[in-house]
DNA sequence: TGACATTAGTCACAGGACGTGACTAATTCG
DNA sequence: CGAATTAGTCACGTCCTGTGACTAATGTCA
């Protein structure tokens, strides 16, 4: 998507779309037209009269999945770690896409999960670096797992992805009374066999108000 | 601090400095150079050669408070809303300082409580708004709360700090029984008087390492 | 000087949340 | 039909949290 013929841009916007594959989070690439095999994240720089959103909104989409599920600023960088075009600064948006969605055709884009990211520009590797870091932390606070899954899902489903973001297995009952007490999911009427087993129910995301609650202190979370 | 000789920059950085006052949060206001009883968020041009990174800490410092105890970028900001020197976009930093800090001299430069703000250019009151919020939500992740009291302090000023950051008020057993359990802070040898009733003893903040424990998945923290 | 107000600091109990293993239910495969 | 497999629930013990009441040490004032 970079667009070689306008002026050297001031400041370009770089989106990190991540997803589910399997059991690992995966980034998009988008092939360098240049190298044989250099990759990079999608990125663009932003026109005139455009926001920076709506720029970051417009790189994703002509990665041609679709609408992100999840789109957020990360910030902005510039210090050391030179963009493929030397652009002074960078302003990264970090994106989800539910586990499925197609990788685009043509071979210019393609999925990578996070242990097979090719070698990319240190800042873009810095980029990267901190979407990964920022999903894991608005974990607690957005419910960024259901932009991971398709609107319905098995609670299996949502345990699993749960695992993959935290990184740790989760006990089965202890995951189902969080999820119960904190009602963000409601049944369909829907089930789905996976071949051998009893069949799962299909849940959707249905957030609904509860009381500010909100107990305890907690300070042992601290990190450092 | 802004250097009006300097080219019409294409990214300025904005530093958000936040400290106690009593027992509200106060902000740092710059006067504006032109307008009468006009105040900015304390800003300047990135320079050439230098990270931006470091020209919030030199914005910082020119506000002649010494180096904020803290200090993390919020992110870019463009969207509308004019800068000022009406820059395309706004790189912004969210520092603290020590409660107690002095105004610094001249009337250049003033603390405002939170709701004493004057009113600000849109882009700089949704900076202000952003870093107030991020601070908040740092608080579990980070030791905000001892950057804001000086390096000894009595564990009712402590507690009083964080009924200030998360809004709500505390009660005195639950809070220091989180806060032994988490290995935060380690008693000194003095011993501060204020006035009528028992001593208080003075504590520094001293974190010890901790297993990595972490139970509990507490769903019922999501917000929306 | 002695009672009282004020602030610091601790204790213990009740109720709730969490980790865990074992259990039942429903389906496929042989 | 029985074994294997996956879904879903229950109950118990342990730990954590909210809460009120308690002791401790100082200043104030009659």
């Amino acid at each position: 998507m970079p667009d070689r013929k306008m002026r050297r841009p001031s400041c370009t916007i770089d989106v990190v779309l991540l997803t589910a594959v399997g059991s690992q989070l995966a980034v998009l690439l988008c092939r360098a037209p240049e190298g044989r095999e250099k990759w990079v994240v999608p990125w663009d720089a932003q026109r005139p009269q455009e926001s920076m959103e709506a720029a970051a909104l417009r790189v994703a989409k002509s990665a041609s999945v679709g609408e992100p599920a999840w789109l957020e600023q990360i910030g902005a960088f510039g210090d050391g770690k030179r963009h493929p075009t030397e652009a002074e600064i960078s302003v990264a948006y970090a994106g989800l896409v539910p586990m499925g969605t197609p990788s685009p055709i043509g071979g210019v884009y393609a999925w990578f999960t996070l242990g097979d990211v090719p070698q990319l520009a240190p800042r873009q590797r810095q980029v990267l670096d901190t979407a990964v870091s920022l999903i894991r932390a608005r974990m607690d606070q957005s419910p960024v797992a259901f932009r991971l899954l398709p609107q319905m899902f098995t609670l299996t489903e949502l345990q699993q992805m749960y695992e993959l973001l935290l990184g740790k297995r989760l006990h089965k009952a202890s995951f189902r009374r969080a999820l119960q007490a904190a009602w963000l999911v409601e049944p369909t009427d829907e089930w789905r066999s996976e071949g051998r087993g009893r069949p799962a129910q299909l849940y959707r995301y249905a957030p609904r108000k509860r009381r500010p609650a909100q107990r305890g202190i907690r300070l042992d979370l601290l990190s450092s």
